[in-house]
RNA sequence: GCUUCUUUAGCUCAGUUGGUUAGAGCAUCUGACUGUUAAUCAGAGGGUCCAAGGUUCGAGUCCUUGAAGGAGCGCCA
């Protein structure tokens, strides 16, 4: 057996750099070997046939008593350990069940089935941890199919299956890749506050925090919650967007960029909204909206490149259960074109650029519209609903679309208003299946243009001393947008409900975990 | 929040016009087999038919209300 780490003092240093003593007799000697786990990803990609190998990972099948496929997360492909159950321990053997840990010593060798090329030869075999088979099989364990829904119901468990494990991997890959290219282009990571007293660009209902005691909040004279007396001496939320500090921070740094928890205490009930997200707020000084665009459509394009680029195993998987899917599904609801596909049509074609204008235009020629199909009015100066924006992005173009230059009136207080005296230089990136995963503009640099926009939009301009500071001190023209994360991980996996590329999915009803 | 659909075994689902003891596949268990790939073969166990109320001689099935989940819409990233 392989021995315990516990109680073993002076193999203290060795073990808690994971590696293990093995002993095992060789010519009926025993020989102590110090051995290091191995991650399986590594095993099956650089493991030289005839070496000794010690993995150690969770069971995902035990088949004809002979074959454990082991996953340790490292990789989306189970290495298979072949052990002789004639010459082991019964007691053991039945140990080794779905959803057990287990730790495995052997010889890597080339494999004599058709579904991989080396397996280990087990000489050792450990039970880290149990698992009862008539329990695993009430989880998401058990080894069958499941519906995404069953699967969200055990969030804690969904880690362990081949389609989470590939959508977590590949979030994390998301995440790093956003990191990585903000870093090569010469932005800041600026941490905004989570706690803000900001709510005043209208980006949504904030969560409030409080100290107080809900059923006995301290009052003011009118008989009003005293927030005064409050932690911070004021009402204040969870974020909305840390977009306003941003430009505080770009209009020193040069570039800057957020990548936080955002909230909102919106009642949607949708595919495509979380209460809690991560969004991503680069800021740019001196650029303008076409800068903007441009850094866009190259910021998308990097992270589906370094997805198809270092997630092929995962997106291989990802894909072809897709494709897999969509045999089952009405040929108008599947996808024209595979996951990878897709990735590669963004990463090699230009996104389609026009104004807001242009695509009402667009709209009003469009066969829907004439055919009355639309359930909502097109006309200028009314936002677009979700059935025009998918006309656009999914019917009439077939590729991402960047719409831009919005009527002010639809539009945030601190976007810039065009000379045309309608219009704002805003722009909306569309993608299909999504819809929007990029809201951005540039932003209104003029000090009395942006004070007149607070009065149109009934914001106090004391609350915004701050922001409206940058614009008193060496104003410049500036611009950014906002990525939603978890809409370009649903883009680069192929889900297509927002809870599954979250490991735990915070929405209306629903804080479990 | 609105519209709509769904809720039956651990999971995915069938269940006829309201009528005897509610079924299947997968999973689990037992046995057999042993180079398998969601192993195979044989057998077994497993049910608060979402909840409450109603109609009826009789309700998984019909009606009312509610809950949870999905899809679409609104709000947005």
């Amino acid at each position: 057996m392989i021995e315990s780490s516990a109680g073993k003092s002076n193999n203290r240093i060795i073990d808690k750099s994971n590696f293990r003593t093995i002993e095992f007799i060789t010519f009926g000697a025993s020989i102590k070997q110090k051995m290091k786990r191995e991650k399986i990803a590594e095993v099956l990609k650089n493991g030289q046939v005839g070496n000794d190998v010690l993995v150690k990972g969770w069971v995902r099948s035990f088949r004809a008593n002979r074959f454990i496929s082991i996953n340790d997360g490292s990789t989306v492909n189970n290495i298979q350990a072949v052990v002789d159950f004639e010459n082991l321990d019964e007691v053991l053997l039945k140990k080794i069940t779905t959803a057990a840990s287990v730790a495995v010593f052997g010889k890597l060798v080339e494999s004599q089935g058709a579904g991989q090329a080396v397996e280990i030869q087990v000489e050792k075999v450990e039970v880290l941890g149990e698992a009862n088979p008539e329990e695993v099989q009430k989880t998401v364990m058990q080894p069958k199919k499941h519906s995404l829904e069953f699967l969200r119901e055990q969030a804690h468990l969904r880690f362990r299956t081949n389609t989470f494990g590939a959508v977590f991997r590949i979030r994390h890959a998301v995440a790093y890749s956003i990191h990585k290219f903000f870093n090569d282009e010469g932005f800041y990571y600026l941490h905004t506050p989570i706690i803000t007293a900001s709510d005043a660009e209208g980006a949504g209902e904030t969560f409030k925090v409080t100290n107080f005691d809900p059923l006995n909040p301290p009052l003011d004279e009118d008989g009003n919650i005293d927030y005064k007396k409050d932690f911070f001496g004021k009402a204040v939320n969870l974020t909305v967007s840390g977009q306003l500090e941003a430009e505080l921070g770009a209009l020193a740094l040069g570039q800057v960029y957020t990548f936080g928890p955002t909230f909102r205490a919106e009642n949607s009930n949708t595919s495509r909204h979380l209460a809690e997200f991560w969004m991503i707020e680069p800021e740019v000084a001196f650029n303008d909206l076409n800068d903007n665009m441009d850094l866009t459509e190259e910021f998308l394009k990097y992270i589906a490149k370094y997805i198809l680029d270092n997630c092929a195993d995962d997106l291989q998987f990802l894909n072809d259960r897709e494709a897999k899917e969509d045999t089952q599904k009405p040929t108008a609801e599947r996808n024209e074109m595979s996951l990878k596909d897709r990735l590669k049509f963004v990463v090699e074609n230009d996104f389609k650029r026009l104004t807001y204008t242009e695509a009402i235009e667009v709209l009003k020629r469009s066969k829907p519209y004439k055919k009355g199909k639309f359930k909502y009015d097109v006309a200028w100066g009314v936002d677009l609903s979700s059935e025009h924006e998918r006309y656009l992005v999914e019917k009439e173009f077939k590729c991402p679309v960047i719409l831009s230059d919005y009527p002010s009136e639809i539009k945030a207080f601190y976007m810039r208003q065009n000379d045309d005296g309608k219009t704002v230089a805003a722009m909306d990136v569309l993608f299909p299946g999504i819809g929007e995963i990029v809201g951005g503009s540039q932003r209104e640099e003029r000090l009395d243009v942006l004070k007149s926009k607070c009065a149109d939009f009934n914001i106090p301009v004391e609350d915004l001393s701050w922001y409206l500071d940058t614009r008193r001190f060496g104003t410049v023209q500036h611009a950014g947008f906002g990525l939603g994360f978890e809409r370009m991980v649903m883009f680069v996996t192929g889900m297509t409900n927002i809870r599954d590329v979250i490991p735990f999915p915070r929405t209306p009803q629903n804080a479990e975990f």
